[in-house]
Order: C-alpha cells, then sequence, then structure tokens
DNA sequence: TTGTATGCGTTATCAC
DNA sequence: GTGATAACGCATACAA
C-alpha cells in the first residue's frame, strides 16, 4: 500500500532507466502522450509505480510556466465568513486539480501587498483578493497579466460606484439590494425607527449603511439613524449595546451577523427585549445566526458559492487568455424569530421556527 | 508606487545585464553576499528596483531543494474549528516567511491521501494534518523524511493511547481532563443523571465519551448515558433534541459547541429550559459559545494556538533536522448559563455574564 | 513511435 | 570581489 521510502526522491531519469527508455519517452508516457505506444507506456508506468516516482512540481512549473497553483488572500481565516469563502475557493480548485496558496492578511494593505508579491514570486496561474483594501487598479497594476478576481473590494473607491453594477473581475453580494428587502421588512411590521448599526470603517459597512438610508428614503420613511462600533466589538457584547442604549431605536439592521449576536447577548444583559422592544436584523447568515436565541433574521449572502465561482473564473481565465467576469450575485432575506411580530414565539411544534421566507431575490 | 507592467517577467539576468554584471554576482548582491563591494550590491538593487525583479521561487526550489511552504491538510474550513487552527497555523508560517499551501480532505482517507501526495508534488517543506482519519504510520511512511505533525488526530489507533500522553510529532489538547472537569462540574451542581452527546463517529468523539465514563466511574457516580447524532446533525436542531427527548437526561456534555447550540436551539423549540431542567456543556469554546442565550459553559480547546504551534515546530523542524515534538495542550472548563444553578439568571448588571470560571487547567 | 538536445531561472562550485 | 559554468528535474522542438 504505501510507497517505498523515498530517501533520496525518484526523479523522470530514474524511472526512464528503469524501464529502458530515454527521459523523454518517460514523460511522454506518464503524460498520455498518445503517440506512445501501448507497451513502452505500460513498461514506464509500471517503473513508475514500482519506484514511487513522484512528479517536481517546482521543475515543471519551471519549464512550462505555469503552477497549477492559485492565490487567496483573505483578512483573517477567524472570521467564519471569510473561512466560508475559502472553503469555496479551495474546494472549486480543487476540482479542477489547482492548489491553494492562501495568505491573511489582516485586512491591512501592506499585508496585501505581500501577499501578492508572494504569489507572483510563486507564479500562480490566479489570484483572488477577498475583503481587499487594496486599491483594485494598484493590485492589477502589480500583478501585470495575471489574472485577479476581487472579491467583495472594500476598497474606498467601491461605495460609490452604483448598485448592482457589474465590473470587470469584480464578485460581490447585491448587499444594497440585501438591506432595502430588510428596511422594507421592517417597515411592514410597523418598525418606525430604523436604525443602521455599523461595525468597523471599510467599504461594506459604510455600502450598507448608505444603502439603508438610500432605502428609507425611497419609502419616505424618514432618516436612518446611525451607529458605529470597532471592527472587533463584536467580542464585547455590553460594548455593542452600550452604543445604541440612551437612544434605542425600534429597529436595528447591523452591518453583520456577528454584531448582530453580539447585540442580542448585549441587549438581553439589560433586560431589553428583541423583537418586543427591538428587532434586529443581522447580515450573511451564518450558521449560527440559526441557532440564536431569538433566531437571527438575516441577509443571506452565498459567500461558499462567491469563492466557488471565483476560483472558477481564475480556472477558466487562465485556459482562454480572456478576463474574468463580474458578477453580482443574488441574497435573499431570511426571516426569523428577532423581527417577528411583537409577541415573543412559544415553544414551537416541530420545525416550524426554522422554515424561512424570502422577501427579496436581489 | 507600482512597478512597471512585466509584460514578460524579469529575470535574474536581465537585472544582471542592467547592473553590468553577472548573473551570479546579482544573485549574490540580492541574498546579501557580504563578499559583494558595496558600490556593486546597490547598482544590482537599484537595477531590480527599476527593473521590478521578482524572483522565481520554482527556479529557486528547484536548486535549494526546499520551497518555503508548509502544508496543511484539514477536514472543512466551513467548519469554525478547523477554520482557526488553519489560520493560526498561517500566522505563525506567515511569520518565518512561509507559505501555507492548504487543502481540504473532507475527513475522507483518500482525500488526504491526495493532498500528501500533492504536497510532496510541490516539495513542502513541512505538513500538517489536522483532524486527520489517516493511519498516523501510513502518514509518515507516504512522506518518506518531510518533516510531519498530526494535530488532534482522528484514526481509531488514537483512542487507545493513554490520556496526557505525550506522542512524538503529535499536538493534542487534552481533551481527557476537559470532559473530566465538566462531568466534577456537573456533579458539584447536583446533576446525577449525566449524559454524552456524540456527533458523528470518530475518535475523538470516541475518546471524549470515553472520557467522561471514566470519569463518572472515578467519581462513583453511576454510569454515563450516550446518545449520539449524525456529523452534521447540528444544522438540524430538532434532530439532535429528539435525540434525547424521551429519555431526558438533567446534564448533557456534547462533542463540540455546534453540536451543543444546536442543542439549546432543539431544546428550547420543544420547550425545555437550559440550565433548568438540562445543563448544558459544550466543547471548544468558539467565539459564539460566549453569544447564546443561555451562553454556553464549553470546555475552551486553544485551537488557534495548536495552529500556531503546529506550524512552528514545523518550521524548526526544517532547520534543525529532527522531529517535530509532541505536545498535549491543557483546557480550561468555562463556566456560563448553560449550566448555572437551577434559577434562569436576571439582566446582568454590566458584564458579570461574561466572567468565566477556571475549574480545570490540564 | 522514440531519442537527442536544449532551456526554463536560480544558486553553488570553482576559478580568476 | 567577481565571473564562467554546471546542475536542479522536467518538457518540448527537432531529428530520426
Amino acid at each position: 500500500m504505501s510507497d517505498p521510502p523515498l530517501g533520496e526522491r525518484v526523479t523522470l531519469a530514474r524511472v526512464a532507466a528503469q524501464a529502458g527508455v530515454s527521459r523523454a519517452t518517460a514523460s511522454r508516457a506518464l503524460r498520455g502522450d498518445s503517440r506512445i505506444s501501448a507497451p513502452t507506456s505500460v513498461a514506464v508506468r509500471e517503473a513508475a509505480l514500482t519506484l514511487g516516482y513522484v512528479p517536481n512540481l517546482a521543475a515543471r512549473s519551471l519549464r512550462a510556466k505555469e503552477t497549477h497553483a492559485l492565490g487567496l488572500v483573505l483578512a483573517d481565516l477567524r472570521d467564519p465568513v471569510h473561512a466560508m469563502v475559502a472553503a469555496g475557493f479551495e474546494l472549486e480548485a480543487a476540482k479542477a486539480d489547482y492548489t491553494v496558496i492562501i495568505v491573511a492578511a489582516g485586512g491591512e494593505l501592506d499585508g496585501e501587498r505581500r501577499a501578492l508579491r508572494a504569489f507572483i514570486e510563486r507564479g500562480t496561474d490566479g489570484i483572488c483578493i477577498a475583503s481587499g483594501v487594496i486599491e483594485p487598479h494598484e493590485a492589477r497594476d502589480r500583478l501585470g497579466g495575471v489574472p485577479l478576481v476581487l472579491l467583495q473590494p472594500d476598497h474606498a473607491s467601491q461605495v460609490t460606484r452604483s448598485a448592482g453594477e457589474e465590473e470587470v473581475g469584480v464578485i460581490r453580494a447585491d448587499d444594497a439590494a440585501g438591506v432595502r428587502a430588510a428596511v422594507w421588512h421592517l417597515r411592514e411590521l410597523g418598525r418606525r425607527d430604523i436604525a443602521y448599526l455599523g461595525s468597523g470603517d471599510r467599504a461594506t459597512n459604510r455600502l450598507r449603511g448608505a444603502a439603508a438610508a438610500d432605502a428609507m428614503r425611497g419609502l419616505n420613511a424618514g432618516t436612518l439613524r446611525s451607529f458605529q462600533v470597532a471592527d472587533d466589538a463584536w467580542t464585547r457584547p455590553r460594548e455593542v449595546a452600550d452604543a445604541l442604549i440612551g437612544a434605542l431605536p425600534d429597529a436595528v439592521i447591523c452591518y453583520d451577523d456577528k454584531t448582530a449576536l453580539a447585540l442580542l447577548d448585549g441587549l438581553r444583559g439589560s433586560g431589553i427585549d428583541v423583537p418586543g422592544r427591538v428587532a434586529v436584523v443581522g447580515f450573511d447568515d451564518i450558521p449560527f445566526a440559526a441557532l440564536s436565541n431569538p433566531r437571527l433574521t438575516t441577509v443571506s449572502t452565498p459567500v461558499v458559492e462567491m469563492g466557488e465561482l471565483a476560483a472558477r473564473s481564475l480556472v477558466e481565465a487562465t485556459g482562454s487568455r480572456a478576463l474574468p467576469p463580474g458578477r453580482v450575485l443574488p441574497v435573499e432575506l431570511v426571516v426569523r424569530e428577532s423581527t417577528a411580530g411583537y409577541a415573543r414565539p412559544r415553544p414551537l411544534p416541530a420545525d416550524r421556527g426554522r422554515r424561512t421566507e424570502v422577501l427579496a431575490r436581489g
């Protein structure tokens, strides 16, 4: 079952010798070149197997000028959303027999620059920057020709482009549509004093906040109130709740699920009922949003699929010399208990509580 | 700011030519060889900079027989625990200027074999298998000499080794101690009918179950009851709760936090009070365990640190020709509301609810 | 159908 | 201090 212990690594030359052919023939046989006769092919394969030959991809890359590797830059694998993007990316890359190099840049410009440099050094065939803060133009410049996909770019320049618009090489979720659906939903429930709770100071945050304000305007529903907490405030639920308490709205749309779940906890700590006193909406629909108490209403974004799509685009781009296309992916509002009517739900028979209602489809 | 658009990639030869020296000299100058004169060194660096030279690591690896890359096999990046291991691993690798290749093997033997093969092909300087199901001996065989670290190995052979024992190249958390602390804690609270709720059929699950049974025996506390749900049951909370309902214990130690949080949700769906009727304990202490309602008592395992440790071991192993050492890392029981006294906690002033109590330190 | 020869970009060994 | 030159392992253009 297990290969022979490779003290010194077996090279193609050894295989060729063993099979009694030239290196060229061995190479062709192993790569399935149609011109090689069946018997030689078999002989070579056999030799490779018994010797435990494993090709040296560094050597192959050097010749072939392609590595069958993709690079993925993201902010932090500890964040479930980023991890899910990475999961989708790796999954799809693996299907096409590509390997993935991941660099966590910590959401910092210099980290992203270093990551790009590392990818160039390693000659990755394609690169994806997820939630990057680097200016798109700079990234493309630094890469000079290597296929690049920007996934939910978080650079300031992204705030101003009009919603729903596709951009070459950019994959995004339709955040604006999601926020709009949330606002509509809350208005339908009779909530009047709606607020946006931002977290961090990146483009995505500002974009969602702006979308909420727009939606309010579109509904002639008065102005949106705005609160803001730090990037990592969600690990300190009190801090999140305290940002609102004292000027409590009757509905809050949060930057993401992490913030929303922390808010839920913080409000409970202050004896404030959700959804009775305040309705809460999250963003992303991470798995734990369905397990909170009350279960969290949230805008579900296809994070895993976005990762998959990014990888697929890159794989395709390396084949055809074309640029990866852009995409704006639909999101949907998943309504759960945190925005239910004024009464808290009773114990639920069967799986009723799990049911979700689609209000908006990007 | 941005490098010149590299149509064809700049090679060392170009830099050398530009600086008016030989390739050898250029190479030495860039790597900081002390024998190169200051003026030439400067000239070379300058040339490299203006030309936008980026070294080709494939070529370098081919010569140097080391890649400055580490391989990480894990089951699934969508799982927060695995993602956190990966985060720690990448973080620490990056500090030592190593790049990380991640392959998700889906918890399947063949996937892990393929991953190892891919790593060998790419010549990674070290490899970590996290929660792998591959037999340790087989893994070492296939790798022939490449430093290997097994992180929380999940192969059957791991169940029988005695708890707390260190094994070369194996990094584990002291699961048994954690479970023991949980059992003691529950007994102290007066819970008598304690159960273990397993999930999946891997070694780690069996190991934790066995540790719980042992702890009960050690306390002369009667026999532990055992329940079991599928690997992915946590996404179907009803199913998790239904596994217990009908023979409800008054305390449950769950395989992990995901399962515990699902159980919390499922029990709530059935109107069963936690901790009033049942106390619930999780395992891992993922961030969301602190945000549930009730907040989850859980065994905190140093997942990120384990990833860091793994990477560090590998980096060190590549330097010194030695094998990576083994480690059993301490865990601690974090007591929260899900095992509080019989009364449900009132709204909490300030951060009282966040306080944790350390009961056991591996 | 197979073999020969060359080069991918670096670094190390040996000269000078 | 610096420069030729060879070699890492592989894949291909060209010959046969």
